[in-house]
DNA sequence: CTTGACCCTGTAGTGACTACAGGGTCCATG
DNA sequence: CATGGACCCTGTAGTCACTACAGGGTCAAG
């Protein structure tokens, strides 16, 4: 029974200690044991667990959508179509931000060449008043 | 002195109603004339103004770049130097997120294409548990 | 015994809105 | 002239996923 602090917890995550507390306050991981002291003691359950949380978060998952595939994955027998809908929703949602910076990337582009002197003859200030 | 209302500005601006007070709120469009039951009056100035702060948003920059962009705007006589660094560091933002989402997209595409039946083997569950 | 790194709770702030709640006003129709 | 519905007002609270304190307690090394 090796249990780690919070801090330590967030060394091997590289989660917050802050976001830590944080996603326990939204139940997003259970609250651990405590030491006499009040501290907070963490086992592998929870290392995992956290793990999970990053990585999801690392790919763009809402917190929402990680509580449903952390529901998910401790069952192991469940139908896997929900987590599947989730993840291509979720590309999806990706693609169609893409796009959208896309649009700006090429608008912005058309505007940062400006050689002007004075706001009067500027083009980033033209394209917004016009 | 046609002057209209919240309303017919949101109308010919595309901006919510809740939006204009609020930038109203946060010193973005000045405090317009009111009528004497108290309605919000605008004109011509307060037309221009708010298609600039959206043609500004639409192009992604915050705010505070828009309250800067504003400024300079009003000084045709200045130097534009300072438009074109928000905007160069805007775009610079813009391609740094698109490179970040095309990772995602791409991790997010190896993962999508799971054709197990359960959440035991899930590429999506087993793309965030490992 | 002191120092500094860690831990605790609870609250408030971030950006850029959005959504009420609880009222007042305007105008067209009956 | 009354009434109904669309509009307007203020002010506050909620959204998302954290982050930053304030004001304390605890632990281990020197
Ligand atoms: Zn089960
Ligand atoms: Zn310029
Ligand atoms: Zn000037
Ligand atoms: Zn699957």
């Amino acid at each position: 029974m090796k249990a780690f602090t919070i801090g330590q917890l967030g060394d091997r995550t590289g989660v917050n200690v802050e976001t830590i507390r944080y996603y326990e306050k939204i139940g997003l991981l259970p609250e651990p044991a405590r030491s006499a002291a009040g501290y907070r003691q963490y086992g592998d359950d929870h290392l995992r667990r956290l793990h999970f949380i990053r990585r999801g978060r690392d790919l763009g998952f809402s917190i929402e959508a990680i509580r449903a595939l952390l529901r998910l994955a401790t069952h192991p027998d469940y139908p896997c179509q929900d987590a599947d809908r989730l993840a291509a929703e979720h590309l999806a949602e990706v693609e169609r931000k893409i796009a959208e910076l896309e649009r700006l990337r090429h608008a912005l582009g058309e505007m940062v060449n400006c050689r002007a002197h004075t706001v009067a003859e500027c083009r980033i200030i033209d394209a917004l008043a016009s």
